[in-house]
RNA sequence: CGGGACGUGGCGCAGUUUGGUAGCGCGCAGCGUUCGGGACGCUGAGGUCGUGGGUUCAAAUCCCGCCGUCCCGACCA
């Protein structure tokens, strides 16, 4: 392509409002434009880097043994509110109505249509099966944000495995798990997997992959020491003993006037109510139920670890209206001694305590001497906390680090939810009929190219791997206006393409500084410079953009040594 | 959804407090000089000031509604 011809606006600043580094960088450099929030626009650029993306992913996918499909992206209404979806993803189901009036719902992941098409499999010879697609998804999300790394409509390689039974779905989860490695070592990014919660999908094992960057979402919790990890709604660490004394045969009234937090308890009354001593009792409101969750008074909840213990689709803490009518009392003064007719959820790390500290439901009164397991009515222990930084790891006891990624790949194990709403049954060797037990795995492609910018960029612009550059190389012709030069660059442009190379020529009749400002921006990973000087002596000169260290070449060697440069980095 | 900020030529911004001629930088077009790190001179094009209403002799500026965008918290590839 010659630079002259192509459309490739870079922009002198930074976006407004443009935080993230590879927000800021991919819309500078041409490769995306927004069109509205969450709704960007892949330029040619950007498109040539997605498409290499998605050509590592689909070569990756094919090696597993997987068949490409495509599936439609809108669908029926009606499929959703089979899978209870519909309802399980409320507001980020794009919906819409037809004509007819029919409701029909955009994709935003495929299980549905995928245990749709598998029904047509009817014996245990045919499996397994891996299927995968790699287009669009639409989710309305409330808060897009940061560029491409959170988006309403996006690209996505979702795969799906088909197996006979658990161990097979073993073996297609273990697939895709390194395949997932490979795909993003290709791309490379530098990939955690970590325990994580499979959430609104439903499923056991759950695996996601993230990037370190402070651009990310998601809090990781890793072991420096030994190879645990996890996402931090998954995460656990061990709990150092808390020596509660003398046992108190039944709890006991304590005045505490004014004292709303665990702070002030704690000053208050240091002898008994330590934060590590009290109960933190949190109301919330859990699929529309009044739901206690109890943790240690020095320990926060993981909301998302509440959703697992209750299988619950969302839950937002309570109202203090609404906290007063069931309790009886405000926050501040809560407790779960004596509570009926509500759900209690009792951390593990309050296991085995007794003489704790709670509120007694009623404002300024706190009950001492309190032991969950003898005083508590009905309740379910459930792993509620979140773990924090430096506590002890629970594999090794090391101290825990704790990382911000972007969640890059997900996989995880789905059962048979799918395909027993879809009758997707198939014969086993017996006769006997069986769900088919599925696996569901994805990759978001545009939050890979964020991702892949997030961590290779400098202070001049993004440094693409060779595996996702727009082009490999890029020929700056200086002083394109005088014929020897030009004829120079024209000559390169011609030889890197027989080479099989991806080359952009810089024809464009710009200054140096702009031809250089330009491609180290857009980030081709090497350049070969022609200028008059160098032209004279028989040279150019190739700059390696990852480190910017440039040497001379002749000039009938060049193609060779760069075109065996990009190869050997593809 | 809760909280904060913003919306003015293609891009980045000033002007709004105190109502009265719409401005700057970059970019863009033409001509000339320049040419190894974002050149310079001259000339020029380009704006319903997000939108609807209101106040006023007069609104980018004041008031109300709506829309949109960004950032911080709850969701996910």
């Amino acid at each position: 392509m010659r630079w002259s011809q192509a459309f490739i606006p870079t922009l002198r600043d930074d976006p407004a409002g443009a935080e993230a580094v590879s927000h800021r960088l991919l819309v500078r450099a041409g490769f995306i434009r927004q069109l509205a929030a969450g709704h960007y626009s892949m330029l040619p650029l950007g498109q040539r880097t997605r498409l290499k993306i998605e050509n590592i992913i689909r070569e990756e996918m094919n090696r597993i043994g997987g068949q490409e499909v495509v599936l439609p992206t809108l669908h029926p209404a009606e499929i959703w509110k089979r899978s209870g979806r519909y309802e399980l993803m409320g507001d980020n189901l794009f919906k819409m109505v037809d004509r007819k009036g029919v409701e029909h719902v955009m994709g935003m992941t495929e299980e549905e249509l995928f245990a749709i098409v598998a029904s047509e499999l009817t014996s245990y010879r045919q499996l397994p099966q891996i299927w995968y697609q790699i287009h669009t998804k639409y989710r309305d999300e409330p808060r897009p944000k940061a560029g491409l790394l959170r988006v309403r409509e996006f690209t996505m390689k979702d795969s799906y495995t088909l197996d006979i039974d658990e161990a097979g779905l073993d073996v297609g989860f273990e697939k895709h798990r390194q395949a997932y490695l490979a795909i993003f070592r290709r791309l490379g990014l530098d990939v955690t997997p970590v325990d994580a919660s499979s959430g609104g999908m439903g499923g056991s094992e759950s695996v996601e992959f993230m990037v370190r960057s402070d651009a990310g979402e998601d809090w990781v919790v890793t072991c420096p020491n030994c190879d645990y990890s996890a996402n931090l709604e998954k995460a656990v660490s061990r709990v150092a003993d808390v020596d509660d004394g003398e046992r108190a045969p039944s709890p006991e009234r304590l005045a505490t006037p004014g004292i709303r937090t665990i702070a002030a308890l704690a000053e208050a009354h240091p002898d008994v109510a330590s934060p590590e001593r009290q109960l933190k009792t949190l109301v919330y409101v859990v699929d529309g139920e009044l739901t206690l969750a109890v943790v240690r008074g020095d320990h926060d909840l993981q909301e998302q670890k509440l959703l697992d213990a209750t299988g619950a689709a969302e839950a937002r803490p309570a109202q203090p209206e609404e906290v007063k009518e069931a309790l009886g009392a405000l926050p501040g003064s809560l407790g779960a001694v004596g509570v009926s007719g509500i759900p209690i959820y009792v951390d593990e790390a309050l296991r085995g305590r007794y003489n704790m500290v709670t509120g007694a439901n009623e404002d300024d009164w706190h009950l001492t001497g309190v032991d969950p397991e003898r005083d508590f009515g009905e309740f379910t222990w459930a792993d509620l906390r979140a773990v924090a930084a430096g506590e002890p790891c629970i594999a090794c006891g090391s101290p825990l680090e704790m990382w911000k990624g972007i969640e890059v790949g997900h996989i995880f194990k789905l059962g048979t939810k799918y395909s027993i709403a879809f009758d997707a049954y198939v014969l086993d060797e017996e006769g006997e009929s069986h769900p088919i037990v599925m696996g569901s795995y994805g990759i978001g492609v545009e939050r890979n190219m964020a991702a892949v910018v997030e961590t290779h960029h400098d202070e001049r612009g993004i440094v693409w791997p060779v595996s996702v550059a727009p082009y490999e190389v890029v020929v700056t012709v200086l002083r394109a206006d005088e014929e020897a030069a030009a004829a120079a660059g024209e000559d390169l442009y011609r030889r890197f393409i027989e080479a099989g190379v991806e080359v952009l020529l810089d024809d464009r009749l710009e200054r140096p500084g702009v031809k250089f400002a330009d491609a180290e921006l857009i980030g081709i990973p090497w350049r070969v410079t022609v200028g008059p000087r160098g032209i004279e002596a028989g040279t150019v000169e190739v700059t390696e953009r990852a480190t910017m260290e440039t040497r001379e070449v002749p000039l009938d060697e060049v193609v060779a040594t760069v075109a065996a440069a990009v190869e050997a980095a593809r």
